[in-house]
DNA sequence: GATGAATGAGAGTTCATTCAT
DNA sequence: GATGAATGAACTCTCATTCAT
């Protein structure tokens, strides 16, 4: 068999076990018999469980990327692009729910080198959320402006609102939303919002609040 | 020294190392030698590794969302109880980092048990958004009606928001905004998004766009 | 049990295993087992096979250099003390032989720091020969100046032979000699060829010799 | 490419790495690879790990014996056949010092049929030597006999006198001495020492000496 | 109540060795 | 003749856990 085709199917392996039972859970034994292969020759081909861990994240993270990106005209409308974005990132989590769960979690779990993959994946989408949100303020009738630090807190609350819809998706089978659906409801709520936002509407702590110095 | 105290001390560590490390990479050495206690007597009160976690996880669980519900009044409007909420769940977890990390995602890391504690807390926390949104839709002056599953999904798009939210914010100092900050960030988009969506207004896909058979 | 006599006895097993395999080829198992212990305490209590063999290098050279050191006084005249030096040196080297084969062979054959902690005691060794040698040669009547190169010479050739008469002297049983015969010998020949080089006279190559340059 | 000529490179490979790491440590990856060919190449010439070493062995042995066999003539006296070999010996170290470390050290490490070969190298060349001694003894002019078992004891330590100088003359560059000043300084003081041994000239321990009971 | 002493089980990793081609 | 692919066995080391005191 072809070195190739068992590397894929090791890293397969890898990502299942990784998926279910994080890094220092996962065993390199049972990585090697899922992957129909002696353990030997897993050493050879990945070299090591730190490695054969980024060499997952790494491929996930590229595949999920590479799935956005090729769902988004570059010369659509802004909220085109988020819109088919969304959608192209609920239906790749949703077809790779074992990929989606060692980006989303167990990377994050095992310190700096990982860690930081998946940040920089992770700013990566932030950046162009940042880019859609500024496109759209510029496109806005109003013309309040935006500052810089509460953009990117907008980027990160939109992605983690997909992210959080994103594992609410993949839940027990039965009631979950389709990526469509998924995709509609949030941009129900963050492009009508953002619209509002850029228009200068925004929500007013009632008087009666105090100063949130406090807290 | 009384037992409580002791005990106190030695989840105290826990959660410290818990949260550095992850359930599997932690070890019970370590742990007692942070709690300035011997092993034995860190299994004699807290029997086993796996209910110490447990232990962690009930008690950082309840202490948020005991923050976050006695920084909300009962018969505030909607919208305020809120942003109180969103204010006192920004400032637990700031406040917690190493509690939040656990709950966040140490916790998810190690099946079923754990899993479902957190899965618990939430759910409990998605209700109360849910009804939250629901009576600020009564509320409204518009009368569109709202999906349930719908609601279920803004509910978890806007925790799932908050939670991205509140790691961005706990994230390198220099740039974090304050729990305020973040928090109004956070209402700013959400809730005017809501009462726009309550209101009818959505967000409509253009004509031509049409669902790509692939994704 | 108390720790130290553990220790002892792990110390004991180790110097005898790898005695007969060397570093490499012992096996902590087998380092264990001999020891009437489990591995882990083994680790806890030595730490690591490299610390271990360390130990065992640094409490053979001491035992062998207490063992000579205090069979010399340090009154006595040259002869005197490199003869009660060697019957030393030759009844430890043949009351422990096990000791002796991991300084002699087994610790030369792993590598930097074991490397110099032996060849720090032989050096120390050689050293102590030097003086002896040139203490005798100012004692001599004669007054041939010697080459300091070749004292340095001189010395590690009687300590390579005492060494090589060690190994042979704890060969086969049957045919050994005593560490008094063996020390005999060896004083034979070499304390008479020092007192004959100091006095002047020396082995000349014959003339038909040849220059060794061409060697 | 011929297999002598592969297999020689494997060999001399072997012996590199051999020397370098002792027998235990050295890996058949490393050593096909600084062959030059692949494992299952060196397998099919050299059989095994341990065969592969006794060649080794085998093969300097020869080399060394054959360096000092052919620089000594038969028809020499003595003296000058031990100087003739003597510095055979210390050219050959110094130029394979690779060959030389396995027979002196490696060999020694890995029990019984390298022992033997190396014991039996050993063997040979202290038989010459004592041959050489018994000789001298009958040419010299004084007519004290001597025992068989001191002249073996002899022989052994110039043997070990020898080795010692070699590994010292190897040492760290700068100070080294030539072949033949390393012979040189021994044939001074075992000649020398040997001329007056056999004229009845000995060492005598002085008599309030004793024999310490204990030792 | 508290601990020093001890271990069974299992982790990651490496190695000498062999086929099928 | 030569090699890419593959493995059983063994190694060092760690950990959660339990007694006897």
């Amino acid at each position: 068999m072809p070195r190739e085709v068992r590397e894929r199917q090791m890293i397969d392996a890898a990502v299942r076990v990784f998926a279910r039972c994080g890094y220092s859970a996962a065993s390199m034994d049972e990585i090697a018999e899922l992957a129909g292969a002696s353990k030997p020759l897993v050493y050879l081909y990945l070299n090591s469980k730190e490695e054969l861990f980024g060499t997952c994240i790494r491929r996930e993270a590229a595949a999920l990327l590479g799935a956005v990106r090729s769902a988004v005209e570059p010369h659509s409308p802004a909220d085109r692009r988020l819109w088919d974005g969304l959608r192209a990132f609920f239906a790749h989590t949703a077809a790779h729910p074992e990929g989606w769960a060692v980006l989303s979690c167990r990377a994050r779990t095992h310190g700096e080198p990982f860690d930081r993959v998946v940040a920089e994946l992770r700013e990566e989408i932030v950046e162009v959320v940042v880019r859609l949100i500024e496109e759209a303020a510029e496109a806005a009738p109003g013309r309040a402006p935006l500052d810089g630090r509460e953009v990117a807190g907008l980027a990160h609350a939109l992605v983690g609102a997909a992210e959080s819809l994103a594992a609410w998706a993949n839940g027990p089978a039965g009631t979950v939303p389709s990526a469509g659906e998924t995709a509609e409801t949030l941009m129900n709520v963050a492009w009508v919002g953002l619209e509002n936002l850029v228009s200068g509407r925004r929500w007013e702590a009632a008087a009666e609040a105090g100063p949130p110095s406090s807290v």
